[in-house]
DNA sequence: TTCTGAATTGCAAAACTATTGCATTTGCAA
DNA sequence: TTGCAAATGCAATAGTTTTGCAATTCAGAA
């Protein structure tokens, strides 16, 4: 079976197309993607079946969704135990200028911060521009 | 001479109603602002307007940009030495949940973070979402 | 103060991005 | 194999941001 399979089915989700090929090209990739970016790889696939789809894996814990400074939201997939119910996504995401694509940084969690008096935090969101390791050296 | 028209002149730009409205509310709020909440404060002023005003405004280094929880963008005036060529704005952003209000701690810096080996950074970002002080106690 | 050119604005239209409704199709468990 | 809820495709709508262009406005020079 393979991992996309796996995926679909602990989540309690059908089998699909359109979830197999985004799941695919998720795992592939390991980064952050758009909605555009679906498209472009899921040809048979219309437009609003995708916007669906991300929101169900969002909904089901599987994707978290990435903000990037380009007011494009991309998503991602979660690498440990976020489910419907409690959603985990404590770590730093790096968009590299050059290339555009977002990774997670799973192994950098976000440092902590003492806020000022008054104000409570719920979630936090650390979020790192510049150059990735592919790109640097690659030229431009 | 009033704030917002130092402002203006510092940047070499002209004294319009739309420029002028736009800075003032900025400086009577003292938090991000988005396109939206513009528009409804400037009743008389085109969409596009504001728009082109945020971005003539953000390329001047007078404001910056922020991105809330909801990839929303939101604008902030630039509190310190912004200017065309150099733009930091290398604090922390407050985002809160209750008031969908976003603020500056700009006594907040943002901690440096150790990147894996290839990565360089040139900009960093980091946004926490919670319950502001205005909020806390307050009820919903 | 008046004039003039460049900067700024408003309006219309286009380009994107995202959501909703509904009829049809599909996956899966009984 | 069949039935039905879930998922999809298509059309339409809603919302956001950008672009082109003509008209207006600002600020410095005369």
């Amino acid at each position: 079976m393979t991992r996309a399979l796996q995926i679909l089915k602990d989540a309690g989700l059908r089998k699909t197309p359109c979830r197999l090929q985004m799941l695919d090209l998720l795992l592939q990739e390991g980064r952050a993607i758009s909605h555009s970016e679906f498209e472009l790889h899921l040809e048979a696939i219309d437009r609003v079946t995708i916007y669906r789809t991300l929101h169900t894996f969002e909904r089901k814990g599987l994707l978290h969704k990435v903000i990037d400074g380009q007011n494009q939201s991309k998503f991602a997939l979660c690498s440990h135990s976020c489910d419907e119910k409690e959603h985990r996504d404590e770590h730093i995401h790096f968009h590299c200028e050059n290339c555009d694509k977002t990774r997670c940084l799973d192994e950098l969690g976000i440092p902590e911060i003492v806020l000022p008096v008054g104000y409570s935090a719920h979630r936090a969101n650390y979020m790192i521009e510049g150059i990735c390791a592919e790109c640097v050296g690659a030229g431009t």
